[in-house]
Formats: C-alpha cells, sequence, structure tokens
DNA sequence: ATTATTTTTTAGATTAGTCTAAATTTATAC
DNA sequence: GTATAAATTTAGACTAATCTAAAAAATAAT
C-alpha cells in the first residue's frame, strides 16, 4: 500500500506529465510539492523501486502504466469526495480542495464505490473534470483552454484547470461555471488579455485566468 | 494541531481513563496502542508538553480538561463518520469502524458541522454511543453493562462497548440492537453465563458478551 | 571546445515515531 | 526488611521523509 507522500508525489507526477504523455523534471516536481529537489530525488527512487515510475538519472521520471491507475484511483477519490462536498453537504466549489486533499487517502475496500453509488455515478466533479472509474480508466472530453479561443468563436466551459480558491471565487462572481457559454469578443495582442460574453454581460479577463478555462467548441 | 499519532493515544487515554474518571498505567497505553512501553514513555512526555495529560512517572497518566475536549472531539469526528456510513451509504454496524479510524482525523474548520447537520444532528452512533457536540461536550445517559443486571430483571439496549467486528455480526444474529429490551432469565454463576429474552427468544450467551452490551433499567 | 551556469544527485544531518536492551523504580514475597 | 519480580524509564538505534551543503552531470555561452 503506498504511503499519503508517496501518493501525492504520484498524483503530482501524473498531473504534470499530463496523463502520463511527457516526462517530469526533478526541479518541476519539487515546485509542485513546495520541496527541495534533493527530496524529490529520495522519493522519485522509492516510486521506481515500486514500479510506478521509470527514472533516468538526470532526465526525469515517467509513470508506469500501473502508476497510472494508481494516480487515478486516487484522483478519483479526490474527484468523488469533492463531489460529495459540493451535492450533499452544501459546500461551494472554491472551499474542497483542501478538504478532499485529505480524504483522498482514507483507504477502504468499499467506501469509495458505497460514494460513487450514494452521490448517482456522477461523471464529472463540481469544477467539470472527470471522473476515473474504480479500475482507474478517465474519459477526457476534447477542449482547449479559453486563451486559445479565436476572437469572434464561441465554446462552452468543460473545466477549470486550477482549483486555486481565490480564481474559482473569481469565476463564480462573473458567473463562469461549467456549462456556460463563452464568446470571445475581443483580444489584446500585447498581453493575450480578451474581452468575453457570458450570457448578457461581457469580462476583460487576463491571460492567467483564460488558459485556466477549458472549453469545448 | 495535533498529529494523528498523538489523537490516537489521546483517545485512548480517555478510553481506559473512562472518560478521565481514572489513571492509565504506560503497559494498558502500549497494550491498547498496540506498541512497546518505551513508545509509550515517549509519546506521553510530548502529550504532557502539551498539556493533555498529566503525567507522574512510574505513576501513569491523567487526562487535562482540555485533553478532555480534544480527546471528544476525536471521537465526536469518529461517531458522525460511523453514523454517516450507516445512515447514508448503507455499511452494516460491524464494517464502519476501521474506515472512522481514519476518517475521523481528517482536518478542516467546517466538515464535521456540515456532516452533523446532513445527518440531522444525530445524538447517537450506530452503537448506541453519543456524539460529543462541537464543543467537545458529551451527555451519558446513565446505564450498566448486562452481566451486572440481576436474574428476572429486564431493561433496554443502550449501546454496545466494544467495535469488535465479530462481536457486532454475532449481536446482529440474535437480534441484540440498541433500542431492544432484553430480559436475563437465568444467571450461571460458575461461569457468569446467562440466558436472556429478546422478543420471543431466548439465547445463551457468556460474561464475554453480556459485560459488552450496556443497558438502561 | 573550453568555461560558466543550471540542474540534479549524493552525503550527512534532523524530526517523529518506533524498537530492543539495559538500567531504574516500584511492588510483591517470604 | 531484604530479595525477587514486575513495571517503567533511559539509552541508543532504525525508518520515512525531509533538509542543507557539496559534488557531479548536463546545458548554455562565448
Amino acid at each position: 500500500m503506498l504511503s499519503l507522500t508517496e501518493e501525492n508525489y504520484l498524483k503530482a507526477i501524473y498531473h504534470i506529465s499530463e496523463g502520463g504523455t511527457k516526462s517530469v523534471l526533478t526541479n518541476e516536481l519539487a515546485e509542485a510539492m513546495n520541496t527541495k529537489a534533493a527530496s524529490v530525488t529520495d522519493m522519485i527512487k522509492k516510486l521506481s523501486l515500486k514500479d510506478l515510475i521509470t527514472y533516468e538519472k538526470y532526465y526525469g521520471v515517467n509513470v508506469t502504466n500501473f502508476g497510472k491507475t494508481e494516480a487515478l484511483l486516487v484522483i478519483r477519490k479526490h474527484r468523488l469526495w469533492e463531489t460529495f462536498l459540493v451535492e450533499k453537504l452544501g459546500f461551494n466549489w472554491d472551499e474542497v480542495h483542501e478538504v478532499a486533499e485529505q480524504l483522498e487517502h482514507i483507504h477502504s475496500g468499499r467506501l469509495i464505490d458505497k460514494l460513487d453509488e450514494f452521490l448517482g455515478f456522477p461523471k464529472v466533479d463540481p469544477h467539470g473534470d472527470p471522473i476515473p472509474d474504480s479500475k482507474g480508466k478517465i474519459k477526457e472530453q476534447p477542449h482547449i483552454p479559453l486563451d486559445q479561443l479565436k476572437e469572434g468563436y464561441q465554446g462552452s466551459i468543460l473545466a477549470v484547470k486550477d482549483s486555486d480558491s481565490n480564481l474559482l471565487k473569481y469565476l463564480d462572481k462573473i458567473g463562469a461555471k461549467p456549462g456556460k457559454k463563452i464568446k470571445v469578443t475581443a483580444k489584446e495582442e500585447y498581453d493575450e488579455s480578451m474581452e468575453i460574453q457570458i450570457g448578457d454581460k461581457k469580462i476583460f479577463i487576463s491571460k492567467e485566468v483564460s488558459r485556466n478555462i477549458l472549453v469545448t467548441q
């Protein structure tokens, strides 16, 4: 069984590698885990011994299929708990991340599948992210970050990338929830900011915000 | 904030001391925590530094009022999660203890009070044990263990002391759930076993079982 | 292609929680 | 009331996860 720390490293590797499609450097991981490169080196040796990742000295790590499944099972737990907190306990979507970070490490054969059933087998979490199934399989919808949408085009909000509480509160305020339609009404070249239309409101947003909103066309 | 281990020690001390009414010896605690006396000595020094317990070398420990409140807040979490698992997720009462042992350590300002509300502010958990309030206050109902009930007398099952899965499964089988009426129809002196009547059934039970059933008269 | 810079790894130390073995204190037995 | 047994504490060591500082390797710059 994986330790809490191992699970957190594995999850971070999975996310940085964009689902296992590219390799992850020591410093990237140190940054994400809020730790030092030396600590990362120690941990990736451990994860590599457990065949969760492959590791080539000085060239970074890649998740194995086994590691990918394990990471997705942790992500499944995280997203189901987030759904529970919002749907059942009445949490706001910007309040759930930290608690779910703890809840995702509860080990129990039955708990998560029971919770899944209780929630009615949801397909996505409150941020629009897909919930992996009990075998660790995930179905990604095709999407692009809003900053790559061209002027004049429109899309539907699929999910929000970052789970930062302030970003989510801001998105709440401007009405940018998954499912909502967004049209890019104007784009500024120099800072890549844009004007968008949500419902009948027009809002200016920075690239920092637009790159965290994932849309389907 | 207390570590997971500190919380577990504190909870064990609270339980062994019967709610802070008697002092706890090193070996009792080592037994309960499945660890060695030397480890216990180390940990009680830590808890004592944090004013959760008072500790007199060679004479055992006592919980302080502060420690008692902290212990009861952990117990509150444990019992609310057990209630959730049974009432909402459909777990059986013999399956919840281990999972609740993990869930009780989730730290969140709002989570537990939200959960309490979601469950409709239950007064007791699935085993009949009272749930402390959000300030760490507990209301114990007066009760005696069934083995102390005299022949011919009857009482109502209030709670089950032990959370051992096999005991709970057995109690399920004989229909001994909190709320049920029990009459002691016969008592054996030499092994302190007894015959009891639950509903229209008469059953022989050992002292091992009867001392774990708490009844009100 | 050699030097300088950045990244990564190694070496050695630290903390929390645990252990075994030895020493100390308290309790028990005659 | 001294000897023996039992309980407890101390001393020293171990593991997981972390750190700092130094060494090594890879990358970039001239």
